[in-house]
DNA sequence: AGAGTCACG
DNA sequence: GACGTACGTGACTCTG
């Protein structure tokens, strides 16, 4: 079919899909040789699936371009164009002609031109396409291709959820249309491509300018006229410049094509071409996946030798037909046998829902090899999904639950077998619950957190997806979704087996794969001291959970309300409307609009932002913002803490117990959900009172137990500070020391300001400090605030040493590291954008914050033996504080070991130029106790 | 679903 | 007057 009218091309940006694919995947190699092929890898399944999603679609040509060579007509122009470029990774190079063979394999034009960049080709391709009438659609979220766009063509972004950017987001990105992107990109520069620009001018003065002049021409014929003076000399001084810059960002679209757009007709692949070319990269899921698409027959992949293969042994295709359904207890003693003949065992449970101490165990799956696993149903009713009210009836061919049980029960309780889990915590939460105590106990999860902490999540999906190249089937579709959602008891049994049995099979996988990983990244005593050993403690927290008074909480709510009620009436008095206080928008467009306060600014949704530090520095002048402040924290007091609380508490304990997540935070901190008792109120005298609702059983007492300045005391120990470290050692007053030594206040002449402002940077220190940041925070001039961090780094130059050094790690290992030897990675932190600057941040924060999480992790996994031969549990953890439950009369006893343990935990790894201090409260109530 | 806000260390 | 700007979290509410 020749193109024109009704025809509709896409083009792919090769290079955009290589890069993605490269860093989004693990370095993965050919098993039969090493030849790296990851990104080839990404790149084909982004390919598969871009024909996936084209299956009946309108588009009748397309093509894949490329860039060939770096040297370009550019370059001529500019010898500095994308100068600053760094050099292909070396395990990347020999993979570029391997994507264009994969290109062709999927009968795609694959087109590139010596001298050219990708972005020329498609220029000239897509005027082509609109001249000729038809559409075209450039799949690539590169900026520089938005000049392409409108009269039928568009972009697309495969990044964003094939997100389309027309003539609009073309405006929304660049604040001009299509036709004058160029020109601002002409003044703005480009930092990536090392493209010049005007000096000091970017993109939202540039769009300022374009559109107030019309086009880049006149602008610069005219620049005489413009008011600002040093605006306008820009301009004046950098003429040449920035016309180079716009002929540098001018796209050809005039290139000698040695092909036409009839050429590039979508064509189906030919199974032969395309499965001989993925076999031969040894792509087996891929494989499976584009034989089963086109009903054909999958090759064979030649086995490899088993010493090459010994990190990632050969696995079978998954196929969920072969997972067994087991119905009685001979098919059980089988899998037994099987498993004591092995020695480990992966093991999944279902259940009812994800609250551990609430829902009931539905059935238990096990793998012992790839490919081959069970799922065992015990408590399935006999109803369909259709039958709501479908009765109770168990459903047939299900082992009786207490004879399972205690088969389960003599091999998980096994020392001599090890139970492989993907976050053990919660599978062995649900076996606590019925008098089962699973171990010893792998977990792929925390392998994967211990390794990759920072680059990914880890949940079985991403784990899955990454490192076996399989998605695991969707719980949604068996499940459904609102209201009309069942648990998993009433899913079918016949699917439940499909869905549950690969859950093991996918970790047993995993668990393959990572677990001779941990050496060769050498995170095996992170995972085996600081990870594995979490398991049990936490879940033992959890169990216990923290008794939490009911009627304080409700008559404080009430109290609440009423407060609020009072309050929204001012309010409305004040507005002289009714309107909804817990809107910021609302409340924006009051206080900006309505009452013409000044100081209104409005963020990206074009919403005035009312932020509590905002509404702060209206509040000194006026009641309605004061007021609103008020309502807010009581409102969040109320609806986050009094009511939600509540709801909480567990029906048969009547605690509230929390949920730990070992792998939430990148750093090696836990975080608490379902409720988050991490960030219960301190800090105002109205919140404080929600503690007084956390109480003791009769006759105990609560003790929280918190380390001092630990942060402070590990940067004063990484940085070598020997003035901080002796104050610490001499159990000073760090801040005030701090003060004494930038400001040159003896101590007994230190006001508490001076005093306030030294802590705010100690602690703006650990955060990676900004005179904006700092300003910001104490509300003084920014300059005021760079004098002071200046003064603080030529005090303290060990600190400047110290954040120098770390980014210099970061940058050249993508990843920082704790005193104990746990990596966290920092992917972005030699990214060119915004991005950068968190990175860096980050960067200099994690090693320390990680320090401290390390410590206390090592001395909550020291805690149980410590204190077993007292009356006492350990109730929760607050990164720097545990909190026990304990006898009245042993609660000294208990603040003896438990510091003991706490103010040693570093030992014997980490010998601390510092004294770590542990401070003790012992009372009736949280409140009391801290 | 995402943004805005605010609670904690 | 390029941009944005202190680290790490989770829950609730409004809004499109």
């Amino acid at each position: 079919m020749a193109f024109g009218k009704g025809c509709h091309l896409h083009l792919i940006d090769g290079s955009a899909f290589i890069f993605r694919a490269y860093h989004a995947l693990p370095p993965l190699t050919r098993k039969s040789d090493g030849l790296p092929i990851g990104a080839v890898s990404g790149f084909c399944n982004m390919l598969q699936r871009y024909v996936e999603g084209n299956v009946g679609g309108d588009v009748t040509h397309v093509a894949v371009i490329f860039d060939k060579g770096s040297h370009t007509f550019r370059n001529e122009m500019y010898d500095q164009y994308k100068a600053n470029r760094e050099a292909m990774p070396e395990d990347l190079r020999p993979q570029m002609p391997l994507t264009r063979d994969a290109t062709r394999a999927f009968n795609i034009a694959c087109e590139e031109i010596e001298g050219f960049e990708a972005d020329d080709i498609m220029a000239t391709l897509a005027r082509q396409a609109r001249e000729a009438g038809g559409a075209c659609t450039i799949i690539s979220s590169d900026k520089d291709m938005m000049q392409l766009v409108g009269d039928g063509v568009v972009m697309m972004d495969a990044m964003k959820g094939n997100k389309i950017i027309d003539t609009e987001g073309v405006h929304e990105k660049f604040g001009v249309g299509p036709d004058r992107v160029i020109d601002v990109q002409a003044l703005a520069g480009d930092s990536v491509d090392n493209v010049p620009g005007a000096p000091g001018i970017g993109i939202k003065t540039a769009a300022l300018l374009i559109n107030e002049y019309g086009d880049l021409e006149t602008l610069l014929d005219r620049a005489e006229e413009i008011k600002q003076p040093k605006r306008r000399q820009t301009l004046i001084d950098n003429r040449a410049q920035i016309e180079l810059s716009k002929r540098l960002v001018t796209l050809d679209d005039t290139m000698d094509l040695p092909f036409t757009l009839d050429d590039l007709e979508v064509r189906d692949p030919e199974p032969d071409v395309l499965l001989e070319f993925l076999a031969q990269m040894e792509f087996r899921t891929i494989v499976k996946r584009v034989s089963e698409k086109l009903g054909v027959e999958a090759p064979v992949i030649e086995e490899t030798s088993a010493d090459v293969a010994q990190d990632a042994p050969e696995q079978p295709p998954f196929d969920a037909e072969k997972y067994e359904w087991l119905k009685d207890a001979t098919a059980l003693q089988s899998w037994i046998d099987r498993i004591y003949a092995r020695g480990y065992v992966a093991v999944d449970t279902e259940t009812t829902g994800l609250n551990e101490m609430v829902v009931d165990l539905v059935g238990v799956s096990l793998c012992v090899e790839a490919g081959e696993a069970c799922y065992i149903p015990l408590t399935h009713k006999g109803g369909t999904a259709d039958d709501l009210f479908g009765n109770d009836e168990l459903a047939k061919d299900q082992m009786d639950f207490e004879a399972c049980l205690a088969i389960l029960k003599s091999m998980l309780e096994d020392d001599s077998i090890l139970k492989i889990f993907q976050n053990a915590k919660y599978d062995c939460k649900i076996f606590k619950r019925l008098n089962i105590d699973v171990a010893p106990i792998d977990d792929t999860m925390l392998m994967s957190y211990a390794m990759n902490a920072g680059t990914h999540r880890h949940s079985m999906d991403v784990l899955s997806e990454s490192y076996l190249g399989h998605t695991p089937i969707p719980i949604k579709p068996l499940l459904g979704t609102g209201k009309s959602a069942i648990t998993f008891d009433r899913v079918d049994v016949a699917e439940a087996v499909k869905y549950a049995a690969e859950d093991a099979d996918i970790t047993l996988r995993l668990w393959e794969l990572l677990k001779p990983q941990l050496h060769k990244k050498q995170v095996t005593s992170v995972y085996e001291t600081m990870e594995r050993p979490l398991v049990p403690v936490l879940a033992k927290m959890e169990m216990s959970g923290i008794k939490v008074d009911r009627d304080t909480l409700s008559r404080m709510s009430n109290a609440f309300a009423q407060k609020m009620a009072g309050l929204e009436d001012e309010l409305y008095e004040l507005a002289g409307h009714k309107f909804n206080v817990g809107s910021p928008a609302q409340v924006g467009e009051i206080l900006f609009d309505e009452m013409g306060l000044e100081g209104g600014k409005k963020g990206k949704t074009g919403k005035y932002s009312t932020g509590a530090d905002i509404l702060e520095d209206l509040a000194t002048e006026h009641d309605f913002p004061a007021r609103v402040l008020d309502w807010r924290s009581l409102s969040k007091l109320k609806s986050t803490y009094t009511d939600a609380l509540q709801t909480h508490i567990n029906a048969e304990t009547g605690r509230v117990h929390t949920s730990y997540s070992i792998t939430g935070a990148n750093t090696g901190r836990l975080s608490s959900t379902e409720p988050n008792l991490q960030n219960i109120p301190i800090r105002t005298d109205e919140g404080r009172k929600i503690r007084e609702a956390f109480v003791a059983e009769e006759g105990k007492v609560l003790v929280a137990l918190d380390y001092s300045q630990i942060e402070l005391r590990i940067l004063a120990h990484v940085a070598g500070i020997e003035t901080l470290k002796q104050a610490f050692r001499d159990g000073h007053d760090i801040h005030a020391m701090t003060a004494s030594e930038m400001f040159n206040v003896p101590l007994d002449e230190m006001t508490s300001d001076v005093r306030r402002q030294a802590k705010a940077i100690n602690f703006g220190v650990i955060y990676g400090i900004s005179g904006f940041g700092l300003a910001r925070n104490l509300r003084i001039p920014r300059a005021e605030a760079q004098g002071f961090i200046d003064r603080y780094f030529e005090r303290f130059p060990g600190i400047r040493t110290y954040m120098d050094d770390t980014v210099a790690f970061a940058k050249e290992h993508n990843r920082v590291e704790t005193l104990f030897g746990r990596k966290i990675h920092t992917p972005e932190i030699n990214a060119k954008g915004p991005q950068a600057g968190f990175a860096k941040r980050a960067a200099i924060n994690a090693p320390i914050q990680g320090t401290a999480a390390d410590v206390i992790r090592r001395a909550m996994i020291r805690m149980d033996d410590a204190i077993a031969h007292l009356p006492a549990r350990m109730l929760l953890q607050v990164h720097d504080e545990l909190v026990f439950e304990v006898d009245k009369d042993a609660a000294d006893d208990l603040i003896v070991a438990a510091k003991n343990v706490m103010e040693n935990a570093a030992n014997p790894v980490v010998k601390f130029d510092v004294p770590l201090v542990v401070d003790a409260g012992i009372g009736a109530t949280w409140a009391e106790a801290h």
